[in-house]
DNA sequence: TTCACAATGTGAAAATAATAACAAAAAAAA
DNA sequence: TTTTTTTTGTTATTATTTTCACATTGTGAA
């Protein structure tokens, strides 16, 4: 496979979180068009996303659940899973926090970080909060890849800066303010206002129409 | 104006944030190439976009942050602002009711809601939280327009109906779970799950390079 | 068996988004 | 004054993403 475009990448994700709610279900099988249905999108380009990762399903029958699953773990997955850090126990961290426990997956959470002393220490949903101060020492020690920033935005930059200095390989950044980090390192940013600005603009436009 | 890219949309509303910032600075003017750094985006695209929505800069002095500022608010804000709700109060509600705290905007939270006893009737930020079984006659008293999901994903689409049945205009879904509702609802999901493969695919593919 | 149907798979076209290239002009430098 | 530099605005080009259109084929009904 030579290259999937981004918005692929996105949606096997997606994908496959659909298949699993179907394979808990008991459903053996699945059309293109329920899988688009559930994500909304047309049931062409789930053909086609399948198309770009070689998968063929049954005609009149539609594409295996296991198999599927099975085949979106191997493209996307790394062979031996990625440790995860969050940094920031804030609402925002702990809301992530609880979204990944008891789910088993590839990506583990294995450290928090925080500032706060009453939090260092202790755990959330079994996940052991660091000070900030060891972020570097934790990170390496634990074979952290992937950082997520749930910090105030004042302390974004800086946050950031100690990621990279640790060795991160991934950052994804929940806070509001921007950060630089150096090519080697993958940065995505989501920004909640923006989303909601978002929305509200285009119900605006719907009503001045 | 005719129609703005959707992409356009996210990057006017980033670019007014970071704008704000600017103008806190006391910074009069900013280059395209500047509000581009900020974003991790080429000077040419924000040129583009700024030409989009018809604004002009001074050749040598680029553009007036405080225009800027404003002539973005009147494409992309209500004219009178939009009332927006938060439907479950658990971290993320939390989260981001914290993040709008103080923020004044045209998009104003002006009602939460929740099935736990013990934050119903209680205020968060100075936004009350009522019970979910209140929704519809609230949003309709508070002319709320948009309804920011974030409630377990068991509950998610009995939210969204009980939402689009009090006549709520957008939706911002943070639940894993997609939901249906009709064409005139716009919705926008998010998943972090999503945005975290996604980090994580990047980081392996970099890695087996 | 033959026909109609309901799916998949995919080349081609269209739509959307990003980048390149460069003219124009104001300011600064020579 | 003339030249150089810097920056905007915009057209043209390229890249990416989505959709269309349709060939193909297994299945069930007639």
């Amino acid at each position: 496979m030579k290259h999937l475009p981004h918005k692929t990448i996105e949606r096997l994700s997606q994908y496959r979180r659909a298949l699993l709610i179907c394979l808990n279900n008991g459903q053996m099988h699945i059309y293109s068009h329920e899988i688009a249905k559930i994500q909304h999108i047309t049931a062409v380009q789930v053909r086609r996303d399948l198309m770009l990762i070689g998968y063929t399903g049954t005609l009149r029958k539609g594409y295996n659940v296991k198999e599927l699953i099975e085949l979106i773990g191997q493209i996307i997955d790394s062979l031996d899973g990625i440790n995860v850090a969050i940094i920031g126990m804030g609402n925002l961290g702990r809301a992530l926090i609880n979204y990944f426990a008891g789910k088993r997956s590839h990506l583990k959470i294995v450290a928090s970080f925080d500032i706060n002393p009453d939090k260092i220490g202790n755990k959330m949903s079994g996940i052991p909060c660091f000070s900030i101060d060891e972020m570097e020492k934790v990170i390496r020690e634990k074979n952290i890849k992937v950082g997520i920033m749930t910090v105030p935005e004042d302390f974004a930059s800086q946050t950031a800066d100690k990621l990279v200095h640790a060795g991160i390989k991934g950052i994804l950044n929940y806070t509001p303010k921007p950060v630089y980090v150096p090519n080697e390192v993958y940065l995505e940013e989501y920004d909640m206002i923006t989303s909601l600005e978002k929305v509200a603009f285009y119900v605006k436009m719907q009503e001045t129409e």
